[in-house]
DNA sequence: CTTTAAGCGGACCGGACGGTCAGGTTAGGT
DNA sequence: ACCTAACCTGACCGTCCGGTCCGCTTAAAG
């Protein structure tokens, strides 16, 4: 998670309640919610917010990096999975589900990660496991052979945000246009796909 | 378009004017650009614009309209081509050029929707001719069965929202994205897809 | 040309936001 | 018990935005 050690008690303590209200009140809202807002539901002052983390960026940063630690940490768990197909679809619905209760993922992450080096780190992280997982699915046939880890971030990405609007109004709508995603990636119809040139090492839709 | 009748002439020019400039400041930078912006760029005063449209919203939703009364324009046409299979594939391709293009039609489209009724008209009209457009393609085999005009309308958006921040630094990578999905919609793999509750006639993801 | 109302524009307002700071408070070592 | 540095706080600042308003301009009818 995120560092503790050294800081003053009643500092580490309103540090929790912070990072807390903050992911909170990102994911109900979006990355647009005002700083005191945050503050107000920490029950902390808006100061206090400013001196753990001297810009909001920062804070929306910190919030991000530990959901895109705990989606890695999926990842590289489902790569010991028996099955790389059903392992790779796991995946790719643990993170629309991740981005589908979070409106601040669905926005900003592009972004965050331009200005942000730590955030950048994790999705370049991140790509690595969606490729080894790609590449484990690809090997056993059970996606077509130009399929790359890019692609399946990108997509995880496209349907949630498509989505995210009417996740609460129609539960399970992003399920549907996962699975019919996936069924694109199927090797069976081995369509012929445009390759653009490389997409830049930073991408995070 | 928009209505120019029973205006001044300078007043008919400098809606013209205004109507450009949001179209294209909105298309640059997406709907979060000030008024202030926009009217200078269009050579006029910022309390013109109000004179014209009484909230910022209203400017949005005039944008909107003429967009997506081209898109249904070109959804018509296509009605009438002789393969149903290409014709859909071209109407999405249309729909994702015309949102990758315009940074605003990717963020609010659908709260927008919400509150303008005359954007939610033509959200409507434009989900029929998807319908129709989808239907012929059903009725042909060349898309499976299960597939509705919901369905493409919201995965043209997911593709379109996922890759327009990187739709500059890396052009078509959209296109790759669009024929992969696509390919999902082929009839050869009839994975059963999970069908939620019906999605509210008000979409526009 | 005169008249008049429609149109124009930019100073102005209220409010929200991110960020700062001076002054009070407290944890925790000695 | 005491001291000090770390910490907390909320009033405050500058900025920007959407929207209003009123004095000036001008199209265009008679």
């Amino acid at each position: 998670m995120t560092a503790t050690s050294g800081l003053r008690a009643d500092a580490a303590r309103n540090r929790r309640l912070l990072l807390d209200a903050a992911a909170a009140e990102f994911a109900e809202h979006g990355a647009d919610v005002s700083i005191s807002r945050i503050a107000a539901r920490a029950g902390i002052g808006k100061g206090t917010v400013f001196r753990h983390f001297a810009t909001k960026e920062r804070l929306l940063a910190a919030v991000f990096n530990d959901r895109i630690e705990d989606l890695i940490a999926t990842g590289r768990r489902l790569l010991e999975a028996a099955d790389p197909r059903a392992a790779l679809l796991e995946f790719m619905v643990a993170g629309a589900g991740l981005r589908i209760g979070d409106r601040s993922l669905c926005q900003s992450a592009a972004s965050i990660a331009r200005t942000e080096a730590d955030v950048r780190d994790a999705t370049l992280r991140l790509a690595e496991v969606a490729e080894a997982l790609t590449a484990r699915a690809r090997e056993t046939r059970a996606v077509r052979a130009d399929v790359t880890g890019h692609d399946i971030v990108l997509l995880v990405g496209a349907v949630s945000q498509a989505t995210a609007p009417l996740g609460d109004a129609v539960p399970g709508l992003w399920r549907r246009y996962l699975h019919l995603m996936f069924a694109g990636l199927d090797p069976s119809v081995e369509t012929p796909l445009p390759v653009p040139p490389p997409v830049p090492a930073d991408f995070a839709p």
